[in-house]
DNA sequence: GAGTGGTCTAGACCACGCA
DNA sequence: GCGTGGTCTAGACCACTCA
């Protein structure tokens, strides 16, 4: 961690991740302080504005808590998971979350015009194609979502369509310099009976649909979803903030 | 904005405020581009730290996109709106910017020992004291949601029994010293008829429910809320970033 | 290659908490 | 009153974008 940084992780980085490290390891139990940001500096040999940096990153992330004139502590939120839908992830990754081996299956893969609501989302022409892929994901043999991501066809290149939707569809999406950084998620409580994919088990539970458009890093909408998670399988946790 | 700034409100604040402003009246459109680092710096006769955290003040909050070598762009999200459950509010407020005008009316307030579910989650020993409140919230003359908040009784002076409940129970909690600045939400989808406190109106509705527990600066649980939002008179949003 | 943001440093002074 | 975090500055160099 010298003066000029060279590396592609940013020094503030570095030591954030070994903080959390350590106090998922336990070094540093819930409700503990850590060390001053005086002893961090010295300790990581970086400046005070570098650790700093980290460690409200770590505060962002609900993970300790900064209190003025006392020091730095382990939040304790009782053992209570400690990320959420604030951040976005994957559905894979949203799911495995909250500590489900989830498997994925794809139902179909396929290429047509936008429907209204799905072109105003994507913000392309109503009638230009999209892509669609419907897979469902499983825990076991039971069903606990079914998903829907809706991208504009110009940008997946038809040879992806053997490989889409059978795993993340962030990945491929990475791979296609389309990395998405932010998402707009409506919330929204639904009966299966209503969601016409819906398979017989599916049709009699309740569902809570997360319905987002994805924006990559210049704003642009790259995909729309709607992921209908089974209510009670999944346990759904947001961090909310001041 | 002197070399040391004795007021109360952070300079990075005040500048990241004026330029919400600025972006939300019109004065930079979505899709501009906000002048440079160095054009704030001047203006605002800032250091370029300082125009940066409150660049990334509302980065985080969705307002602009900063790229790398080109410049910080105000963020066009269609007119979708920008603020959402990861920033923690009152019910209220997060009832108003839904674009709704709610009325509150308190249907009970009691004090009783607490079950082991709300003893658990608001860390105190089971069968000790909670104040309970719970509410109506109108819109006009549906009901647009049900409330349920259980604080520790001992945080409570009985002579706040009058007034809490009939306006923001964050106010009443602020004026204690009492401040909640994080809460852990679950969500769920429930049915009405499931719910022992709706009324015949709500009964037949679909509801998603906001669980949660609010901790205050020192990570203390205050208050351990339910809310059942009626399905359809609202519109739940989240901003994911990664 | 000029201009923009990304990262980092050293040093200063202020405000809060707690013994 | 000491130690902790909160804010701010000036200056440096790196990395990316775009013409």
């Amino acid at each position: 961690m010298s003066a000029t940084n060279t590396a592609r992780t940013p020094l503030a980085r570095q030591v954030a991740e070994d903080l959390r490290r350590r106090i998922v390891s336990g070094e540093f139990a819930p409700g503990a302080r850590l060390p001053s940001e005086a002893e961090m500096c010295e300790h990581y040999r970086v400046s005070r504005v570098t650790v700093r940096t980290a460690a409200k990153a770590l505060e962002s992330q609900g993970l300790v808590d900064i209190r003025h004139g006392s020091g730095m502590y382990v939040v304790d939120l009782g053992g209570r998971i400690r990320s959420g839908l604030q951040e976005l992830r994957s559905i894979t990754e949203t799911i495995e979350e909250s500590g489900i081996t989830a498997h994925v299956r794809r139902v179909s893969l396929t290429r047509r015009p936008a429907l209204e609501a799905e072109a105003s989302r994507l913000d392309i022409p109503r009638g230009s194609d999209i892509v669609i892929v419907h897979r469902e994901i499983f825990a076991g043999d039971e069903t606990v979502a079914i998903s829907i991501d809706a991208m504009p066809a110009h940008l997946i290149p038809p040879a992806e369509d053997e490989t889409l939707g059978h795993a993340s569809v962030f990945g491929v999406l990475d791979r296609l310099g389309l990395e998405p950084v932010r998402a707009l998620a409506e919330i929204h409580a639904v009966r299966g009976s209503d969601v016409d994919i819906a398979d017989d088990d599916v049709s009699e539970q309740l569902l809570v649909l997360l319905d987002q458009v994805h924006f990559d890093r210049i704003g642009r909408p790259i995909a729309y979803s709607k992921t209908y998670f089974v209510e009670g399988r999944f346990q759904f946790t947001i961090l909310r903030t001041r």
